[in-house]
DNA sequence: TAAAGCATGTAAGAGGTTACATGATTGG
DNA sequence: CCAATCATGTAACCTCTTACATGCTTTA
């Protein structure tokens, strides 16, 4: 998780440590520790994945070497997680521009076919409160819950319409 | 976290392990694995939040004890939180029917709070964004960020309403 | 009766948070 | 020059994931 998400910011060029930290709040899902971060990058350069550009520095930035290219790419490409499962994909979202087109039609597929039984669920349970005495509150709360897969599930199709497009952007002429 | 939401989830009556693993998935954003769970519950038990109802049968049901009620109150109230903002504010509101109304507006306001900056910097994002070259891909996804927090503290303010008229429901009356 | 699902639990290892320590740089 | 902020790092402790082990209950 946090490993992705380093690769995928010294991916757009190269940062230091507490950089990285501000640029992964910005992110807006993922807050981290210095306690966390420093020991991941010694754990990244140690297997090759980073460099340290300015080791005598102030700061210590670093850059991704060939084979971190290569990992981010394989960290983006699998999608057999259970466990934290919104989080990556927003993660993913957001390193799309590392993704090829096709992939990215996957894994926005993927994605769909895992918020289908979620909207479902929650689709029972708002019907199940609704023959309840819940208070106007918790019932506002789920039906947001609703609304809001339903607007993501809306989002991910024309995400989806998007990319097919960008697939054969010109049929028929070549670039 | 984990703990808040056992808690939250045994306030609405006895619940053993398996069962609770199954509900805290059909929140939508908090999964967790079994070698979590129940060391998470024996903890529980030994600082006497909690009690096994029928220790000898196949199931392991638990009761919130009230030195768990006053603990969950004590966890629903606080708001310190830097890490896991998100999941701890979705968590409050699950288990909004036991917070006071005057809690709910202050948990409510500060989330908002919290969101306004975040929709200045997604805000930025976007504009630096529009006037580089990026994909159509990368720019929806940016704008979808934006669209998203928008809609939050939308939702938000509504809430905040709601949540003022149940502060007074019948002003002039008493009950 | 065999298979699938229910249900609880433990051990090893990975990774995270908190708290602490340290020093450089910038602004008043 | 003093305070605040930038910046890196370590150690103790805690919790989580993964993998494994075990046994009960329902269904075909």
């Amino acid at each position: 998780m946090l490993d992705l998400a380093v690769l995928g910011l010294l991916r757009r060029g190269p940062r230091h440590g507490y950089d990285l930290k501000r640029q992964l709040a910005d992110l807006g899902f993922l807050r981290v520790s210095f306690g966390a971060l420093y020991p991941a990058l010694r754990r990244l350069e140690k297997r090759g994945l980073i460099v340290a550009l300015r080791p005598t520095a102030r700061r210590k930035s670093y850059r991704l070497t060939p084979a971190g290219i290569a990992a981010l790419d394989e960290l983006l490409a699998r999608d057999d997680e259970e466990l934290e499962e919104d989080r990556r994909f927003h993660l993913r979202l957001a390193f799309f521009e590392f993704i090829e087109p096709p992939r990215r039609l996957e894994i926005l597929r993927r994605r769909r076919s895992k918020l289908l039984p979620r909207r479902a669920e929650a689709g029972r349970v708002l019907r199940r409160t609704e023959g309840t005495t819940a208070d106007a509150y918790t019932l506002a709360v789920i039906r947001h819950n609703v609304a809001r897969i339903e607007a993501d599930i809306q989002w991910l199709d024309e995400l989806i319409a998007l990319a097919r497009t960008q697939l054969q952007p010109n049929p028929g002429r070549s670039s």
